[in-house]
RNA sequence: GGGCAGGUGGCAGAGCGGUCAAUUGCACCAGACUGUAAAUCUGGCCUCUUCGGAGUUCGGGGGUUCGAAUCCCUCCCUGCCCA
């Protein structure tokens, strides 16, 4: 078996499980950190795992373009390439069909693509994607999808589903990696009579995990928040649910409350670049002249490396001399951050006491 | 002492008779960021404003003109070159 999931508390719909893979067993719920282009950016695998990171993602696109599948392969996978011997997940592409639409046209054979680096065309089909992800040797792959605007009109957004279980089929078949586990994408944005349609079909091909996407793509954190439960409740509850590109802290909360085990999402590395932070007393903009003379840790209470060693007033400073350390120590307290509310949900779950739990972060955060 | 070039908003630097409250960059201030085309992007940045505008600005003073940052006179100041 190449993955495993175990639910083992239950608190309402949220849940603590057990995931594990050929590169080690995870914790859920767990926030995956984005790493794109084979680095989550900004950080070394060291100071990744000391932030408390235990799987993270790579992307089929955008390593197919550049350094190309099969010169990973021949380099020994992705994990190897990367300096990262945890648990790996890549994403199809799926999102990039979404975010590069100027360049791109979709028919049910795949999906045409200009290269976001040269211009040059190429195509990423359901085969194309699922061979990638073989090559590159993630832990976990991800269906080709396709991931429509959040305002889109109902047509085509059942056009998108349609495709995506017709893709989903396609690159099951296509998928042969032993070590390796796919699972598929329901689409259907906020239509919950559409998500449950695309969720039955994908259910009825048994994949080992269920994610959901087509969310954050538009429309208002609380549509979202609202379709989260039903769309959560659609899948199989002994195998693992992921919400694709989620989300800020308090939209990783609605998902846990909804029963969701996996996210990713670049917020917290994006954000940290641009010297964004996130903390238990919610956002602090760095780049802010309050913290000019602010010893302060970042975080009163945190025990990242960031909030250990320096204050406030330096990490301002370092965003206003564009110095490339000031992403990197607001990078790593982020994900830090993410995976300390992660935790904490987590036992919050195992004492049944996760509303409260939820309820008070929203408090200090100061969200309505 | 003589010659030349200049003095524009925090800085640099456009503009050289009206469409100029004045291009642009930097600095500064604020905001955004959700399966990464992002160490990115957006807005503000003389004063007041009921956001429609109104009032004062381009070294100082004087003048020409319907109209001047732009032309003339004069004074002050700066840089370079020659003594």
């Amino acid at each position: 078996m190449p993955l495993t999931f175990e639910v083992r508390h239950r608190d309402g719909a949220a849940r603590v499980g057990l995931l594990a893979t050929p590169h080690g067993a995870v914790e859920t719920p767990m926030f995956m950190p984005v790493g794109t282009q084979a680095t989550v950016k900004g950080l070394t695998p060291d100071q990744l795992r000391a932030a408390g990171a235990r799987i993270i993602l790579g992307n089929t696109y955008h390593l197919a373009l550049r350094p190309g599948d099969e010169l990973i392969r021949d380099l020994g996978g992705l994990h190897r390439f990367m300096g990262w011997d945890g648990p790996i997940l890549t994403d199809s592409g799926g999102f990039q069909v979404f975010s590069l639409a100027e360049q791109r046209t979709i028919t049910d054979h795949g999906a045409k693509f200009r290269s976001h680096i040269d211009g040059a065309r190429l195509e990423l089909t359901p085969e194309r994607a699922v061979e990638i992800q073989q090559n590159l040797g993630s832990d976990i792959a991800m269906v080709l999808d396709e991931c429509p605007p959040g305002d889109s009109a109902p047509e085509a957004m059942r056009e998108a589903v349609r495709r995506t279980i017709l893709w989903a089929e396609r690159c099951k078949r296509h998928h042969t990696r032993a070590d390796q586990a796919l699972f598929a994408i329901v689409q259907g944005g906020t239509d919950l009579a559409l998500r449950a349609e695309c969720a039955a079909e994908l259910v009825a091909m048994d994949f080992p995990g269920y994610a959901l996407g087509g969310f954050s793509v538009g429309e208002s954190p609380a549509a979202m928040h609202a379709a989260l439960p039903e769309c959560a409740a659609l899948l199989p509850e002994g195998k693992p649910r992921y919400l694709m590109g989620v989300g800020r802290p308090e939209d990783l909360l609605a998902g846990v409350a909804a029963g969701i085990d996996l996210f990713d999402c670049v917020m917290p590395t994006r954000s940290g670049r641009n010297a964004l932070a996130f903390t238990a007393d919610g956002p602090v903009r760095l780049r802010n002249a309050k913290h000019r003379r602010d010893a302060a840790p970042l975080e009163s209470g945190c025990a990242c490396y960031t909030c250990a060693h320096f204050g406030r007033a330096y990490l301002h400073h370092l965003f206003a001399a564009d110095e490339m350390l000031g992403p990197t120590l607001v990078s790593l307290h982020n994900v830090a951050y993410y995976l300390r509310l992660m935790a904490e949900a987590r036992a919050a779950i195992r004492e049944e006491r996760f509303a409260a739990f939820r309820a008070g972060c929203r408090d200090r955060w100061g969200v309505a």
